[in-house]
DNA sequence: TCAAAGCGCGTTTTT
DNA sequence: CGCGCTTTGA
């Protein structure tokens, strides 16, 4: 073979150099955890234009997270220098809010949509909640919004949905969902489903663009294709159905990601709707030792569903895997950090991750961790665009920008507080609905509504406001925005830049005295008085929330004020803020999820229980297919270690202030007790550890600490001893600490504690525990 | 109109 | 336990 660049190759192994050098035609990579498929990948790409003479121009590489794509930029500009920021790499969401941003208007939106999240959402089902009270009684508009989803995420439109709906609820959610899409529009919003499924929309009704994509896509890889769901499958399909140079790189025992409406069918059924497809399998890791490995595969191989295969490395041996108990969440925490803290003393706290299955179950850590005085870096959690004050400046930009967002200007009229209360947003938004006309028209006619009195001129304050920003600083002007290049963190980001791909790149940031997207979300703090509304709110948060704001002003601060929409998208699509230095020592937390695609060399994965991992969802539904999907979960985590894994669970744990006894997690005892290194006797591991299932604590909301134990320090474990008999018997009349009176129907001796029911005279029938319930005989 | 106080409800996981 | 939502009272 003629390869200018042979030694680059080289360090790849046969097969990966057989996916590499395969470079036409459908090719589906099953790549095992730790074989290096972003290795192939990149070297792929690399391979393209160095020998194919391919133009960087002309390749697609779709990742699923930010991260990814990130890593990805990063490591082909080590590997074919500047021209790699000429190939679209992106996610699924930001290349299809580019390519929105050029033709919605030929689905009738206009290029300055806003895009809604989780949070956005909720409120515009909130709003369609109030008016269709009739169809939305004792519904949530979670579960509602979960089910649009669904549909969304099989490209179900609402007028199919309502044509296919059977029952009373299906129909009911169908006609919810046109009435959701409708909404949308109104606002001239998307929301991320709809990225997706309007850039399918847009391909299938309008063949000239298709066409100039796919003449630009020649070559198009899909990282982590095990998480595509139908319409990203798709999307997918109709860019590379004309020159049919798809490579897809996934792994069905990673595939965690069903819930949210991925199709394990796009990878196990990739061979049947590409013809001649090759098919590439990686099986030997490069990552971990055999010891875990071992682990893994055990965990792994009770899944039904799943395209057979042998994860090998030649790491022989290796540290076992440790398996630990706790008494309780609160010593799983301490024990484990401690030990982290003594390890790392000899490496770097780099080196170690902290996994969990909630994020609820950070906090824990994240005290301790602050107790002990380990710097840690927390993944996930409260994105930094959720919190309070970024969505408030948020909201303010979008108004700004695209003042049909009905959301974004309810979320901001009376933030800071002008006095346009809940009676006066009613009154508007009646007269909004009664004309036709969106919120904040309303707004700009509001002496034209009726008895909304003095109100109009609190009303025209506000509007003044956003009208004074958009004139004299946005200077919006829509026809400008695809015309425009963005220089993020000095690197030419590549939207738009097909548009001017010979044409001299201007530097925005030199151009003097631009006003910028920073320069705006200092007058909102100024004029618009949000700041002094923060200090004045008075909480001890208030400090940070400034330097929160501070610190997306120095993101603002390089996007030009016209660019305004494009700074607005980008914020929005970000999952986290990449302030993330790797250089600073710390312990990384995050969740099983978090942690796909990533290594340690040290992995804990803690609360390894029955209800936890094994989520209580999945256990609850009955679906083995949520099992599975739960063992994948565990395997991701257990595959990411290097060199040492370590398990932990606790016996019991605090949950939502009740108290719970935790079984071990069905998964470990999938593991054959020789691979594991633990002072726990295996025969229990075996059987599982039998302890009483979940008790309810005597009816309480509240924290048995609390209650009892109000003395102890926080983190002194609290002991339940088996009780004495109770002095009273069914029948008797009893006296509770919070209920009150009631009378006592039965007595049930428990292993550790009698198990009382009593009728309460105010509360009704509980069921306790008696050694909590401390109930005095009347 | 708004803040403070009370109640109920909860948990997967993410773009 | 905490959060968010609703109710309550000024």
């Amino acid at each position: 073979m003629d390869i200018k660049n042979k030694i680059l190759y080289d360090k790849l192994n046969e097969r990966q150099r057989q996916a590499v050098f395969c470079t036409e035609g459908p090719l589906l990579i099953l790549a095992g955890a730790g074989s290096g498929k972003t290795n192939v990948l990149i070297h792929r790409i690399a391979y393209l234009i160095q020998e194919k003479n391919i133009e960087p121009y002309n390749i697609m590489a779709v990742t699923f997270t930010n991260k990814a794509a990130d890593e990805m930029k990063e490591r082909l500009k080590g590997l074919v220098g500047h021209e790699a920021q000429q190939i679209w790499a992106a996610t699924f969401h930001s290349s299809c809010v580019r390519i929105l941003r050029r033709y919605i208007d030929r689905l009738g939106f206009n290029t300055n949509f806003s895009i809604y999240d989780a949070d956005d959402q909720k409120t515009l089902m909130k709003r369609i909640f109030k008016e269709m009270p009739a169809n939305t009684a004792d519904l949530k508009e979670r579960n509602v919004l979960r089910a649009i989803s669904a549909y969304k995420d099989e490209l179900i439109s609402p007028s199919d949905a309502l044509k296919y709906a059977c029952g009373f609820a299906e129909k009911n959610n169908a006609l919810l969902y046109e009435k959701y899409q409708s909404e949308l529009r109104k606002n001239n919003a998307l929301d991320f489903d709809d990225l997706i499924n309007k850039c399918v929309e847009l391909f299938e009704k309008n063949e000239d663009v298709l066409e100039f994509y796919q003449k630009r896509l020649k070559y198009i890889m899909v990282d982590e294709y095990q998480d595509t769901n139908t319409s990203q499958f798709r999307l997918i399909e109709l860019l590379a159905s004309s020159h049919k140079n798809l490579c897809v790189v996934g792994d069905d025992d990673q595939s965690i990601y069903r819930f949210r409406g991925a199709n394990i069918e796009n990878i196990l059924s990739f061979e049947k709707i590409f013809k001649d497809t090759k098919v590439v399998r990686l099986e030997q890791n490069y990552r971990s030792t055999a010891a875990i490995l071992d682990v893994a595969n055990n965990v792994i191989s009770n899944n039904v569903k799943r395209k057979e295969k042998k994860l090998w490395t030649d790491k022989k041996g290796g540290a076992k895997v440790k398996l630990k108990e706790f008494e309780n969440g609160d010593q799983e925490a301490s024990g484990i950090l401690k030990e982290i803290a003594s390890k790392a003393k000899k490496s770097s706290l780099n080196d170690f991750a902290l996994l969990y299955r909630t994020n609820a179950q950070s906090r824990l850590f994240e005290e301790k961790c602050v107790n002990y005085g380990i710097p840690y870096r927390l993944v996930g959690g409260v994105n930094f665009y959720q919190r309070k004050e970024i969505k408030d400046i948020l909201a303010y930009l979008k108004v700004i920008s695209n003042s049909k967002d009905d959301i974004a200007v309810l979320r901001v009229i009376n933030t800071p507080k002008r006095g346009i209360g809940e009676t006066s947003l009613g009154k508007i938004s009646s007269f909004a609905s009664e004309f036709n006309i969106n919120f904040y028209e309303a707004c700009l006619n509001s002496w034209q509504i009726p008895s909304i009195g003095k109100t109009a001129y609190k009303i025209k304050s506000f509007t003044d406001f956003i009208e004074k920003a958009r004139k004299e600083l946005a200077k919006i002007d829509i026809s400008d925005i695809s015309d425009n290049i963005v220089y993020k963190n000095g690197d030419m980001d590549n939207f738009y830049n097909e548009a001017y791909k010979d044409t001299d790149i201007p530097d925005l940031l030199q151009s003097g005295d631009d006003k910028r997207v920073s320069d705006i979300i200092n007058y909102i703090l100024d004029e618009g008085g949000y700041r002094d509304y923060l200090m004045l709110e008075g909480d001890t948060q208030a400090q940070s929330r400034l330097e929160n704001i501070k610190e997306l002003i120095s993101k603002a601060q390089m996007y030009k004020a016209s660019l305004l929409d494009i700074f607005l998208e980008e914020t929005s699509l970000i999952a986290d803020v990449d302030t993330t230095d790797k250089s600073a020592q710390m312990l990384t937390l995050m969740t099983l999820h978090g942690a796909k695609g990533l290594e340690f060399e040290y992995v804990y994965m803690c609360g390894m229980e029955e209800e936890l991992l094994p989520c209580t969802m999945s256990i609850a539904s009955g679906d083995e297919a949520d099992i599975e999907e739960e063992r994948r979960l565990c395997y991701v985590g257990m595959t990411r270690a290097k060199k040492q894994l370590v398990l932990s669970y606790a016996k019991k744990r605090l949950i939502n202030g009740g108290f719970d006894y935790k079984e071990v997690s069905r998964f470990i005892r999938e593991i054959p007790p020789q691979l594991l290194d633990t002072d726990i006797k295996n025969e229990l591991l075996h059987q599982g550890i039998n302890r009483k299932k979940s008790v309810y604590i005597a009816g309480y909301n509240t924290n048995p600490y609390k209650q009892f134990n109000k003395s102890l320090p926080f983190g002194k474990e609290f002991i339940v001893k088996k009780s004495e008999k109770p002095d009273y018997k069914a029948g008797d009349m009893v006296r509770h600490i919070k209920f009150g009176e009631g009378e006592v129907l039965s007595i049930t001796e428990g292993k550790k504690d009698y198990e009382i029911e009593v009728n309460f005279k105010k509360s009704g029938i509980k069921k306790m525990m008696a050694g909590f319930a401390k109930l005095e005989k009347m």
